[in-house]
DNA sequence: AAGTTTTAGAACTAAATGGTTATGTTGCAT
DNA sequence: ATGCAACATAACCATTTAGTTCTAAAACTT
């Protein structure tokens, strides 16, 4: 799987809201399948297919206990996906930190010339 | 829109690749619809359909520049999305805690009388 | 006024998603 | 060996999703 892929189960496997609750019901410690099924009104095998979307995005793993498979949570991909997050965070707030850069600028050019431009125009520079 | 719901929205928002790129491209600032379809190899309404999720979602919002509607990235979902990573990190990183105690415990435990039992039924503890 | 640019919408399609019920399969218990 | 418990798989269905093309609307340009 490639990163992008990776990030597409991961996000992908957060956005239902099931999945949520599953994931922070393995929070607090490993649980089995039915165990997991009990607070939800669905069937067994709906709770073992979010299992297969939450293990195929690598957030849960499985063992092995007699007839039951226990699962916990792993939190490499989460933490993949904050990082991604993190990143465009902080691209996006060095863009604002450029906007208000730029606004001072502007606001000293109009004070010492007269009009100014477009100020929006900054959104198309590719630096 | 209740929170899960704008979790659901944002999660499945960033879900998709060709989504991630235009945001990673709006970090970068603000942008036309035909501008943000350029790289892709997709037509135009495709695009516009995947900005309409990202709008829905609050990831985006758009104004007015005679036919344009120009695209920037909005924050606030994103911050969401990331507390609630940060929160079930939390959780589970206690999770952790408590089960290195645990092991501590029973290590003395083996150490002073015999046999310990399971490590793993710690699992089913809900405290 | 007519044409062009930019965007949105409608109608359609293929594939994925989220659920169901019914049926296997695996491993323990009697 | 028979049965029960926990889980998975299969087959099916409805809805959503991600794309297409074609068309319409809005706002500028000449």
């Amino acid at each position: 799987m490639t990163p992008s892929e990776r990030l597409d189960a991961t996000f992908s496997a957060l956005a239902d809201p099931t999945r949520r609750a599953i994931l922070a019901r393995l929070a607090l410690g490993e649980a089995s399948v039915l165990e997991l099924a009990e607070p939800f009104a669905m069937s067994q095998p709906a709770v073992s297919k979010h299992l297969k979307v939450l293990e195929r995005a690598g957030l849960v793993s499985r063992s092995r206990d007699a007839q039951r498979r226990p699962c916990r949570i792993e939190i490499d991909p989460l933490a993949e996906a904050t990082d991604w997050l993190a990143e465009y965070r902080k691209l996006w707030e060095a863009n604002f930190a450029r906007l208000d850069t730029l606004l001072e600028e502007l606001k000293a050019d109009a004070a010492a010339h007269g009009s100014a431009g477009n100020p929006t125009d900054f959104t198309t520079r590719e630096d």
